[in-house]
DNA sequence: CTGTGGCCGGTC
DNA sequence: ACCGGCCACAGG
């Protein structure tokens, strides 16, 4: 037999799959997809089989240490997905492979640094006084005697840290073990209890106390097939007895006490799905067309665009049930804001022990268990964020991205950077499955996909019931600026004082506050949204609310305070700030935003004797707390329900009747080209919380843009007008849909050697394009500095017409990436750069 | 001459 | 990412 060679996708940030050896042993065991254990570099690391080459490379290679699986852990499903998504996103295959699973299933060694020596403080006179390496080690291990190299590394700073060790480890003072981390997945035990043969015995020759042989009855009615119904907890419990007495009769080998592993999902309580619903004409239209869409087994997918509260859920649910009656499984993603546990008993009451549901703030091991299940096949469909998407249910016939405009479903903050709707998109085609995107308010994207016939529309445009779209009302708050600011000009003319450096300002108009008074009398419940304090760098009128914009990216210039300017963050257009309001004349320029706090306090003021609750990162970040909140207001316990962009998403109180937000002009001029795309969604959404019964619901909005197109069409529930106009202005600055972007960003601790680096990248780009793409930047990332760390951005933007699946402007970023990779410019000036595919946002 | 810190290329 | 090899340079 041939010596036997595997190629395998490793977790480390080098594009390329690495050859290793198969030892004799190991050879049956070999099978795509499966976890192995190898040598790279001084480490152990887990790795995927993902090939196995007929010819080995010209090199010499290491031995596999390991096969971890029996059966693979990806299938060829999600092998074909994640290899896809190496390719799309740019991100090494083993990166996304181990992305994809739990945490905890790519171990990888460490090495402990363990002091032998009794004396340390003696031993650093013995060592020559040029040997500052070793007595660096020795002080930290005098401290603390066993540590990781990698913590002895940060510890002391010692650059060449391995040959200093060696001498250490050569004069006996030291030791070095290298260990493999412990899997943090452990199954959950429970003791189980059983009569043995000799209890059995015992219990007919009635040898015993009367007590014991009660017990033994007991056990004995409860055992079937040699399994323990009950578990031992359980037992002592309902039979009030105590763990003394069983340890007696196990002490006499009349019981046997074993263990046995148990799911750690939550207990459910089942709720018998509601049989009386009754779907409205355009729901059973929907449901219509999901149906034979599945019937035919093939790729499809659908834009399910339905106002708020108009059933979408339903028909998810109607979809879901027609999915497992052909024998597939279903994957719905969900926002993760928004798995309430309304949404969740939904569908638990309707598919029971089928489902599962996960989320980030369930423990690791339970996510584990989700995981484990639907690979096992025991459960059929599974609930959660962006990354079930790659559950590893086998044969998918339904993938449901609920609310797919929400940002959450982009991964931007750490490696892959991923669309999980895109990914949802590639693997249903990949899988001959049918995909639903649902939204009341598309991503621009989405709907531009759907009227270029990529998807096919289903549309929902009514309430269900007879439930009425509330009414919607802005209020501008530029005429209540100025009244105020009249007074104070009238004051400092007459009494020739100062003007005061800080303008007096009300969060709440005198409009809404009487809305909310009149709401508060009737005991109907009131929802204030505030947007969080985010983006203070923008430069607003005082009096009219004008803020600059560059001329040639058309998105809200920031101020810089350093240099006293202000500045386009992507293409970095530079101007001075005007003293006057170019708009209005006013003289006070500004930045500001309304905090929770401010609100609160004002609210507190204005309506003593309401209860307000608040909700925001900070008040929900205890477990449960967030539930806690929600079921208060539900219960009519709290009048007000206060808080961030949280309150907009998924809540449906029937009670609600009066929404207000504070100001939509925080999230308008967020300098990003979605901006309006945001407000228009955050502001429907939002209003979609009002009047979901027979009462009718108000929203009213408080801005110093009445104008602006994405309020327009809010209060017009107007999402066709809105798209129209919305796409106009894409077209005109080329921005997505009309164009792909790629974002890439550099960040050092060192501005220059930033900066520079960014443009050699730029400059790059530049020299490879044949015209089918611009080049933005290098300019400041809209916040410059986060952590002492200067961020730089340069901007790729590829037209859609030039370049249609962009495979273009792959080839030339893979160029300039190994191209970067080997000029080692990143290790010189410790830049790091990062692309982002795709990205949600330019900020 | 030795030990150390910075750059750079390789990792099967 | 992280290690080791190479080189420049400070201290003896």
């Amino acid at each position: 037999m041939a010596q036997m060679y595997v190629n395998i996708a490793l977790p480390v940030p080098i594009n390329q799959l690495f050859t290793y050896s198969v030892p004799l042993e190991l050879e049956q065991h070999i099978a795509i997809g499966k976890r192995v254990l190898v040598p790279f570099g001084k480490k152990i690391l887990t790795g995927v089989i993902v090939e196995v080459p007929s010819v080995p490379p010209q090199i010499s290679l290491k031995s596999l240490i390991d096969i971890v699986d029996d059966q693979p852990t990806y299938s060829p499903e999600l092998l074909q997905l994640t290899h896809w998504m190496s390719d799309y996103y740019l991100t090494p295959w083993g990166e996304i492979l181990r992305a994809a699973v739990p945490q905890g299933l790519f171990q990888e060694s460490f090495t402990l640094v363990r002091l032998l020596a009794q004396n340390p403080d003696e031993l650093l006179h013995q060592l020559p006084t040029t040997a500052r390496a070793q007595k660096a080690i020795l002080k930290s291990l005098a401290l603390t005697p066993v540590q990781k190299t990698s913590r002895l590394r940060k510890n002391t700073k010692v650059c060449a840290l391995y040959p200093a060790l060696k001498e250490l480890r050569e004069r006996g003072w030291i030791i070095m073990e290298t260990m493999l981390e412990r899997s943090t997945y452990r199954p959950k035990l429970e003791r189980t209890l059983t009569i043995t043969h000799a209890g059995l015995e015992a219990l007919t020759r009635r040898t015993l106390p009367q007590k014991y042989l009660h017990i033994l009855e007991l056990l004995s009615k409860n055992t079937k097939d040699g399994n323990n119904v009950l578990s031992l907890q359980q037992f002592l419990k309902i039979h009030s007895i105590s763990l003394s007495t069983i340890r007696t009769l196990h002490k006499k080998l009349l019981v046997h006490i074993a263990e046995r592993e148990v799911s750690r999902e939550d207990e459910f309580k089942y709720i018998p799905a509601r049989s009386d619903i009754l779907l409205n004409e355009h729901q059973q239209q929907a449901i219509a067309s999901l149906r034979r869409a599945l019937e035919a087994h093939k790729y499809r997918a659908f834009l399910l665009h339905g106002v708020t509260g108009s059933g979408k859920t339903q028909v998810y649910i109607e979809a879901i049930r027609k999915t497992l009656e052909l024998g597939k499984t279903a994957l719905v993603l969900v926002p993760e804001i928004s798995l309430t546990p309304q949404t969740v008993d939904r569908f638990k009451s309707h598919f029971g022990e089928n489902v599962a549901v996960t989320h980030s703030q369930l423990p690791a091991r339970q996510r584990y268990d989700v995981w484990y299940r639907a690979r096992q096949g025991s459960i059929r469909i599974v609930i959660g964020p962006r990354s079930v998407i790659f559950s590893p249910l086998q044969n998918i016939g339904l993938i449901v991205i609920d609310e797919e405009h929400e940002s959450s479903y982009k991964q931007y903050d750490a490696i892959p950077r991923y669309n999980a709707r895109d990914v949802a998109l590639v693997r249903a085609w990949q899988s001959n499955a049918v995909v639903v995107l649902g939204s009341a308010t598309p991503s621009i994207e989405s709907y531009y996909n759907a009227q270029q016939g990529k998807y096919t529309l289903l549309e929902l445009p009514h309430r269900v019931d007879t439930a009425q779209l509330p009414r919607v009302m802005l209020v501008d708050m530029r005429t209540e600026r100025k009244r105020i600011f009249e007074e104070i000009k009238t004051k400092v003319q007459s009494t020739g004082a100062p003007f005061p450096k800080r303008f007096p300002q009300s969060s709440l108009s005198s409009f809404l506050r009487q809305h909310i008074q009149q709401r508060l009398e009737a005991h109907e419940g009131v929802i204030l949204m505030i947007n969080r304090r985010g983006f203070s760098h923008v430069m607003e009128c005082y009096e009219c609310g004008h803020v600059e914009k560059c001329p040639n990216c058309d998105v809200t210039l920031t101020y810089h305070s350093t240099k006293k300017h202000l500045r386009c963050h992507y293409c970095g257009f530079v101007k001075d700030p005007p003293t006057l309001c170019p708009h209005c004349g006013g003289v006070e320029l500004r930045f500001h935003a309304f905090g929770t706090q401010q609100v609160e306090e004002e609210l507190a003021t204005l309506f003593p004797t309401a209860k307000i609750v608040r909700m925001d990162r900070d008040t929900t970040t205890r477990k449960g707390a967030h539930h806690r909140i929600l079921r208060m207001f539900e219960a009519g316990e709290a009048d007000i329900l206060l808080g961030t962009q949280m309150v907009a998403k998924g809540l449906d109180f029937p009670r609600v009747t009066l929404v207000g937000v504070v100001s939509a002009d925080t999230q308008m001029l967020l300098p990003d080209f979605r901006a309006s795309e945001n407000t228009f969604q955050l502001l429907t959404q939002v209003a979609g919380r009002a009047g979901r019964s027979i009462v009718p619901g108000e929203v009213i909005i408080q801005t110093l843009q009445p104008d602006h197109y994405s309020l327009k069409h809010v209060l017009t529930h107007d999402y066709l007008g809105f798209y129209t106009e919305e796409l106009a202005y894409r077209q005109e600055l080329k921005y997505p849909p009309i164009s792909r972007l790629v974002l890439i960003e550099f960040v050092g601790t060192n501005e220059d050697s930033t900066y520079e680096h960014a443009s050699i990248v730029a400059q790059h780009l530049h020299s490879l394009n044949e015209g089918k793409y611009d080049v933005l930047g290098p300019a400041d990332a809209a916040i410059p500095k986060i952590k002492n760390r200067y961020r730089k951005h340069v901007i790729v933007k590829s037209y859609k017409h030039l370049d249609p699946n962009g495979s273009h402007l792959r080839c030339v970023l893979r160029t300039m990436l190994t191209h970067y990779e080997t000029s080692s410019l990143s290790a010189k000036h410790s830049v790091k750069m990062i692309i982002d595919i795709d990205p949600q946002g330019l900020i």
